[in-house]
DNA sequence: GTAGGGTTAG
């Protein structure tokens, strides 16, 4: 496949049209045909699949069996007869289309006509749903009705009751009223309305009151139900009314079919929406941007750059124009598999093709661009944003400034938050004050954090845990201990509930505090957060309390500890034990942080090289590694066991612009121990020694510099 | 939101 334009525009397809016949039923060896002559240098994910002995259990032909035995296929027709009589015909007519499993046919809506009373309904309808009515109030109110409550009137009104309370009390006492025989319609505009408050039992008692008093279900009942469900995450239940419909003898229509396989896709089952989706293209459905959509979000969530592909290359065969939702979710999708330029390409495709942007395609761009550090791509987006007068929003808002508190843009940051609070739909909120906290954080300025800080309730804005955390940390960093113990007050008597992650910070303070009166008061606010952690604290200081002790406590404060904060925890612990001069007790939890897997990777060997990947250690744990790393090679030395040509210790460089450099500290230390690591000059922030230097040093250490 | 399906933030 030629490399010249952007893979994502130029998708041309390898197989002949798939609307021909001969290739109807063949769409999965296309998938697999695609994927293995367009991505040579990635894994075919998406074919991995099927022959993935653990997936078994939940493969399609068991996730259809309800639908495969009892009612997709012909049953007991006489072909199915002639099949059984006549086994070894295996010729298949492939210009003949496969049973379908979808009715091609999208169920019409019922034409309204014009209601004489419309004027007198909708004021009755506007002061329904403007006052605040108990029950019983409501129900008064609806005596008061204007015109008699006749099929049309009622369903004129139904429709334009807002909340779904009032909707169904409604329907509830058109009910009572006996006026006309209750129709499906009314059922699902009952429904739609009980979906957007996400009130499936209601929904499921409605749908079996329909089954019960022998109310036909149609496609618009059976997607509502489902798509309710799915809402409510409550995706058996949607499986479950999927399955009921077939047996029911209801064949699905697109919007039911579709409805169904963002159900399969939301759970993750990649086979079954693949299977269903070529089962229905194989009986001649021609999906709309819609499926396709559904497709791509999968694909996305899954990182399956393949399935990408795949998607855009069926709409191109198909010759379905993508539209803006499709691109958005396509676009999205390239951001997960890691994919930023082709998103770029794909989004350049979508305004040549005369669509316009709107603010969820820019958000999922300037995400993207964000999350690649294209800093210069997402100033230019937004510029041609401005100019072009392209819709914003304040998530849109939002995301530009956590991605210049990612990339460290601290003028553009503030640049964008002054718009926000000109603009007249972005006000920013508590995630914007997070943003600029975190960009003032890290930029050490703490002043004007703290001015943020003390604006935020002039505009209405609560500060949320995250932000309390940011500012908490900027406050650490510039030594404003005092001011840090009453932001800490004062948002926990706002309601700041502090996390792990708050904690952690705290912890973090704690331990580069060089004043002891600093540090106890840092801990009396951990203490009021977590004062677990801060008994453990104590215990660590308490030089009388032995290892076993200590590990059982490592454990029950580990184990209560959320799973991204336990190794900061320990990291902040064994800077604490360092500073307050219990080098022992630091090495203690480096080992017990290692034993229970805080610290995978740490160590690497080969034959050639054994390195130390300090990265994701605190300076103390990394020194702390270093001198333990130092100690087995001393052992080692003197067992006189085979070493290595080359020893490397990897402390990263940190790429984010405020980053304190772990590589420096690490430099002082190895320089400290006169240990003779060198700074590599072709790999950047790797530090090595070899084998001959190691040895001599380690064997001049009388008494050893780090002590066994 | 005038009976049903798909897309936005640590």
């Amino acid at each position: 496949m030629a490399r010249t334009v952007p893979a994502a525009v130029d998708l041309r397809c390898p197989l002949s049209n798939p609307l021909d016949p001969k290739n109807r039923n063949c769409l999965t060896a296309r998938r697999r045909f695609f994927v293995l002559c367009n991505s040579p240098e990635s894994p075919p994910r998406v074919s991995d699949r099927s022959s993935d002995p653990r997936r078994k259990n939940s493969s399609l032909s068991e996730q259809l069996k309800p639908l495969s035995t009892s009612t997709l296929s012909t049953p007991r027709t006489a072909e199915a007869h002639a099949l059984k009589s006549k086994p070894k015909s295996t010729w298949v007519n492939p210009a003949r289309p496969k049973r379908s499993v979808l009715n091609p046919n999208r169920q019409a809506r019922s034409q309204h006509s014009y209601n004489p009373r419309m004027r007198e309904l909708r004021l009755f309808a506007q002061k329904l749903n403007e006052g605040e009515f108990s029950e019983s109030s409501f129900l008064s109110v609806l005596e008061e009705i204007p015109h008699p409550p006749t099929r049309e009137n009622a369903l004129l009104i139904l429709n334009s009751l807002k909340s779904w309370q009032k909707a169904h009390l409604f329907f509830n006492w058109v009910k009572t009223q006996n006026s006309f025989p209750m129709e499906t319609i009314f059922y699902n505009v009952t429904m739609k309305s009980l979906r957007f408050g996400r009130q499936f039992q209601l929904i499921e008692e409605l749908a079996n009151e329909m089954i019960r008093d022998e109310i036909e279900l149609d496609n618009i009942t059976y997607s509502t139900i489902i798509t309710c469900a799915k809402r409510c995450y409550l995706f058996d239940k949607a499986v479950e009314w999927f399955e009921r419909m077939y047996k029911t003898g209801l064949m699905p229509d697109e919007v039911t079919y579709s409805a169904i396989l963002d159900v399969y896709a939301k759970l993750g089952k990649v086979e079954e929406v693949l299977s269903l989706y070529e089962r229905a293209r194989a009986s001649g459905w021609k999906p709309d941007p819609v499926a396709f959509s559904v497709l791509a979000k999968m694909f996305g969530e899954a990182g399956d750059y393949d399935g990408i592909r795949y998607v855009l290359e069926e709409m191109r065969a198909l010759g379905v124009k993508p539209n803006v939702v499709v691109y958005n979710t396509l676009l999205e999708a390239m951001g997960k598999a890691g994919k930023p330029g082709l998103a770029r390409s794909l989004f350049e495709e979508m305004v040549e093709s005369g669509l316009s942007p709107n603010e969820k395609t820019l958000t999922a761009l300037i995400k993207i661009y964000g999350k690649a550090r294209w800093s210069r791509d997402a100033l230019e987006l937004w510029e041609r944003m401005r100019f072009n007068g392209w819709p914003t929003d304040f998530i849109l808002y939002n995301t530009l400034l956590s991605m210049c508190a990612d990339l460290g843009l601290v003028e553009e940051a503030e640049r964008l938050f002054e718009d926000m609070k000109q603009s007249e739909n972005a006000q920013p909120d508590s995630w914007s004050y997070t943003a600029m906290l975190n960009i003032h954080g890290s930029d050490g300025n703490s002043d004007r954090a703290m001015e943020l800080f003390e604006e935020m309730p002039q505009f209405g804005v609560e500060l949320n845990v995250m932000g309390c955390t940011c500012l908490i940390q900027c406050l650490g960093k510039a030594g404003r201990v005092d001011d840090l113990v009453r932001v800490f007050d004062a948002s926990v008597n706002r309601g700041v509930q502090p996390d792990d992650r708050l904690c952690g910070c705290l912890l973090s303070v704690a331990s580069v505090c060089e004043d002891q009166d600093d540090f106890l008061k840092v801990l009396g606010c951990l203490n009021r957060a977590n004062s677990k952690l801060v008994n453990f604290v104590k215990l660590l200081q308490d030089e009388s309390v032995n290892f076993e002790k200590v590990t059982e406590e490592f454990k029950i404060v580990i184990s209560e500890t959320t799973v991204e904060a336990r190794r900061p925890f320990c990291n902040c612990l064994i800077d604490i034990c360092r500073n307050q001069n219990l080098h022992e007790r630091a090495h203690e939890l480096l080992y017990l942080g290692s034993v229970y897997g805080l610290y995978p990777g740490l160590h690497n060997k080969t034959a050639d090289e054994w390195s130390l990947d300090v990265r994701s250690l605190s300076v103390g744990a990394a020194q702390t590694a270093l001198e333990e790393w130092m100690r087995t090679l001393s052992r080692i030395v003197k067992r006189e066991e085979v070493l290595p040509q080359l020893f490397s210790a990897q402390t990263g460089t940190g790429t984010h612009k405020f980053s304190q450099g772990l590589a420096n500290a690490f430099a002082s230390h190895v320089s400290k121990l006169a240990a003779p690591f060198r700074q590599s000059e072709e790999r950047a922030g790797m530090f090595i020694a070899k084998r001959e230097d190691l040895v001599l040093w380690v064997q001049s250490q009388d008494p050893p510099a780090v002590t066994a």
